[in-house]
This record gives structure tokens, sequence and C-alpha cells, in this order.
DNA sequence: AATATTTATCGTAATATTGCAATATTAAAC
DNA sequence: GTTTAATATTGCAATATTACGATAAATATT
């Protein structure tokens, strides 16, 4: 017990929970939010920016690169880190279904 | 150590990690997709359409409520669970600023 | 080559999540 | 009021996440 049981749903839903659990943090929606602001992705000066110690952004950093959310090029001792719009596309695409299927209700109860 | 640190965070943030975080798991996708396919949302079966024992579903469902995700009213001696659009909206409103953003950008590395 | 800089990994403590059996609660049906 | 049904809560074990100090790895600079 305690682990999800990920077998027991599709693939979709599991690409989905994945790519929204790696939202799932501020500092991670906060390291986003940073990586787009910044106009060039040299990103290196991500930990300053936030309020966690430097191992504590890399896990984070690792986490959405696992998720696909973002990807690393190394340049020159330091990484660039920029974001991967496939896998929010993929997000909001699923947003965009639910969203259109909802409207289509706009029914009954609730 | 092991709590998030939400104060560090903005408020904007933390409610768009909150909402996402919700949607962070297979089996909670699931609940939403089945609230839209089923037309109207007398929902007492989401425990038979989900591989997971009554008590787990109980739970979910309670994450997603007390996410804002859904809402429920007491229907008789079941329950009528419903999605409430205006935490989805919340977040499609993030991606929809973030979408816009990379767009403008589309230039340098990566 | 020695040093500095940047990022990653390891180890570990604190806390949160996941899942379920057992039990409680609630309201309908009888 | 007792039974039945649906949902919630409690308690607990297994696992995952969050955070950071210490340390390693990799490359730049001197």
């Amino acid at each position: 017990m305690g682990a999800t049981k990920t077998e027991h749903f599709t693939y979709k839903q599991n690409e989905v929970a994945i790519l929204a659990k790696a939202l799932g943090h501020p500092a991670r929606i906060a390291i986003i939010e940073y990586l787009i602001k910044v106009d060039n992705c040299i990103c290196g000066d991500i930990v300053n920016e936030l309020p966690l110690a430097q191992p504590t952004v890399s896990q984070h950093l690792k986490e959405l690169k696992n998720a696909g959310i973002i990807k690393g090029d190394i340049e020159g001792n330091s990484i660039c880190y920029c974001i991967d719009e496939k896998a929010l596309n993929k997000l909001q695409a699923w947003f965009g279904n639910i969203s259109t299927k909802l409207e289509k209700k706009k029914s009954n109860c609730c």
C-alpha cells in the first residue's frame, strides 16, 4: 500500500496525472514562470530567484525534467533550462477537451 | 523539513500548484473524466467505476473537493458530485497565459 | 595543475500521500 | 424503530515527497 496503482488506469490518464503532479508544487510553478520571464534561457540563476537551497532547486528541476516539462542543455559550466512546449500542450489539450465537453452539458443539476 | 514552504511563494503560485496537485493522480483524472462522461451528475457509482476500494475513492473525492475542483450536493441518501468550472478555469487561464508568453518568445536557444 | 564556479547526487530527517479494513454516519425504505 | 444503502471517517502500514547539509562531478579561469 501507499504506492499509486498506476496499472489500473489508462496510459492517457497516467500521462495527464504525471504532468499535473509535476506542476503541483509552488516552487515548480515559480520555476516555470521565471523561465518564461527571462528572455534568453540561460538560466544559471534559478537558485538565486527561489527561496530554497540549491539542492532543493536542483531536485525540483529534475522532477520537471522527468515529467518532460523542461529540458536542459549544457552550456559551458552552467546549464540552460527551457520549457518544452510539447508537454504543456498535452495538458492544455486535455483541459480543452474537458472544457468543451463541459460547455455542451451546461445542464441539469449543480 | 519535508513540508512545502508555501509561505515563500505568491498566492497565485500556490493556488495554481494546489489545483495541479489535485489533478496529479490518475484516479482523480479518471473521476473527472467520468463525471463529464455521465450525463446527469448523480454520481453514486463512482466507486464501481474505479479499481479502488470505497474509502480510497472517498478520499480522492475529498481532495478534489478541497481543491475546489468538484462540489457535492446531497441528494437523498447519495451524493451528487459535479465539476466546478471556476477552478478549472483558473488553471486554464494560467496555461493560456504561459502559452501566449511562450509564443511571443519562440526565439533563441533550445 | 590549482582554484573557483556551477550543477548534481547522496544521505537523511520531517512530513505527506496512498490505500484499505473496520467502523461510523446519514437518510431512505420497510 | 429496524434494516438497507450510500458515503465518510478513523487508524494504520507502505511508500513518496520535500528540504537541506555534505559532498561529488564537470568545466572555466587563473
